[in-house]
DNA sequence: CAAATTACCGAAAGCGCTTTCGGGAAGAGG
DNA sequence: CCTCTTCCCGAAAGCGCTTTCGGTAATTTG
């Protein structure tokens, strides 16, 4: 590979216009650039990345921080495909993701802690978890970041249309006759579940329609098992409900597992509506109507507010709200007479 | 933050003793070494990993080459879940994971220019195409190095064993009492592909079955789609199977739909077995019956080859065939008299 | 043709850290 | 009391690159 000493050597100019030619400054003239560029790629010359950052204070190196509740890391399906949208976008600008451990040669330190030793010049979090301490510390910093999902007001954010998207959900229940709309939602210190909670709330009152007893029940963190045992809660109501916004889909597949085992049909005894669109969605019986967030666009949105503060080298703070749309499938229906 | 420079003028001592007693040389006494360590925590003090990295050779950075036919990056449902537990496992060793891009500042290079800019430790390729120039060129170059799905002869690989897997499908589906049965396969030139094949030959050969006319249908890329055209293709044999082992379960959703399509029922008509197991073959129906590659120790397998040369200094060339299971659930019946 | 630009190049310092090597002080041994 | 170890510490070089600043040589201007 060799280093520019080499280069300076082979061709006989100094380093720095070795350098210089490298990096197309113009004060060296077309002949000796060409010259150092042959010489260049002839011994497969590559710059070495830490000896850049250390000397011009730039990293192109953006470091993830990717956590949820549940533990699955790049195999949530929700968040792997804003990230893979994400990391098509910065690759096309020149940056590198980088995963940092929480493991710094057996002391342990934080994400900032490390991403301040890796010198990144921007931070992408992808958690659900506001109150996650890590996270607090990450979004004091004066590095740029970009929070996805989130709200928070002292740094930019992204996320969708929760509100609307709530809304969207229970009006297409109301248009096919529903009455009796249940919420099964996400946790409130999740903001996205919060959110979809007050979406549900302000839509059911637009409606004139009460929120019965029991009828918004608290899910917890998404998962299938969660959704299934709130599930189970809606169905032991005397007063049933006719159809379900549920606030994510893997939690609405529990909640079809719920309702089937219960001898029920869906859509023909109950309706129920997804969040999120995820692939596997679209395999299960019945095909899951759904709000779908669209994981390319927040990642590139992310992506775009990031590159925004790294290149003005200054924090700012501005969030963008992606819309969502129904994806009308099979598993809703007009309600029973 | 600060650097060595201001730790050394805060403790009157020189950087090379403040140097050293960062690193725990034991030629700094423990009063000494006490005061520097107190000095550093009051004034936040990190190392700049660049320069460590600079003046060690050693980056305490795992390159990531992720590709994969299909374009779904960390989408892949099998895929990220091998990254992920390799994740675990690096981040264990103090290792970051970095996902590099092709492009450094507009000049476009390869992943291994890439890697050697960076100056990585090792790289782990995570790659279904072996003839993909890219992943030739990493496995020439004499970074450490590891690849999985993979069957190379001159660098470590990890795989599942696709044969044994195969040959558990086959006759899972023969003690069912099937004879007819076809295999909706992967292409060749994908390394998992072809040795399904084998395994799927060779089984049908132990038992002295014969594989009919049509019954080895090429599926490509293990796709929904693709496998969904194969099985519309098998469909129109006279001479039906009675069960059909499918070399991903992605595809083997597609079979599914291509069988429900046609008026069929599984797997009262047809028994499918997949391969594989990701998650949302739970929620499909039937539930799908599939033999289970081990993601979490395939990806512990291929930290611990690739950490094991790193700490070597030295390429070793070792495979670690994966052990598979059969997941029994509800997409496979006793054959129909 | 002298003076003033312009074009091109290199010395040197600096980025933050590691590591070799040598030297002084303190303790051990005779 | 002198010599030999042992214990601590620091000077300095080096990792590979960027960037400022100054200095020739070539070119233009009046």
């Amino acid at each position: 590979m060799g280093t520019i000493y080499d280069l300076a050597k082979k061709t006989g100019f100094s380093i720095t216009t070795v350098s210089k030619a490298l990096n197309n400054y113009k004060d060296v003239s077309d002949k000796t650039r060409a010259k150092i560029l042959q010489a260049a790629a002839e011994m497969d010359y590559l710059p070495n990345a830490h000896a850049q950052s250390l000397s011009t204070k730039k990293s192109w190196a953006i470091g993830v921080m990717f956590s949820e509740a549940n533990e699955v890391g790049m195999k949530h399906p929700f968040f792997n495909g804003i990230i893979e949208s994400f990391r098509h976008a910065t690759e096309e600008q020149g940056y590198d993701l980088i995963f940092a451990s929480r493991n710094l040669r057996n002391r342990d330190m934080s994400y900032l802690e490390h991403f301040k030793h890796r010198a990144v010049d921007g931070i992408v979090v992808i958690c659900s978890d506001r109150m996650d301490e890590q996270v607090q510390e990450l979004m004091r910093s004066d590095i740029p970041i970009v929070v996805v999902d989130m709200d928070s007001a002292n740094c930019s954010v992204v996320y969708s249309d929760n509100i609307e998207g709530a809304r969207l959900a229970v009006n297409y229940l109301y248009e096919l006759g529903h009455r009796k709309i249940a919420h099964i939602a996400g946790d409130e210190t999740i903001d996205a579940g919060a959110a979809r909670i007050k979406g549900y709330e302000l839509a059911m009152q637009e409606l004139d329609l009460p929120i019965r007893p029991g009828y918004l029940v608290n899910a917890g963190f998404f998962s299938v098992e969660e959704g299934k045992q709130a599930m189970e809660r809606l169905l032991e109501l005397d007063d049933q409900p006719t159809a379900v916004f549920v606030a994510g889909d893997q939690m609405a597949i529990g909640v079809i597992e719920a309702i089937h085992e219960h001898g029920l049909h869906v859509p023909n005894d109950i309706s129920v509506i997804g969040y999120d669109d995820i692939e596997m969605i679209q395999y299960i019986t019945p095909k899951l109507t759904t709000i779908r967030q669209d994981t390319d666009e927040i990642g590139e949105a992310a992506a775009e507010l990031l590159l925004e503060q790294m290149t003005a080298k200054e924090r700012l703070t501005e969030r963008r709200v992606i819309p969502v749309r129904l994806v009308e499938r099979a598993s809703c229906a007009p309600v029973k007479q």
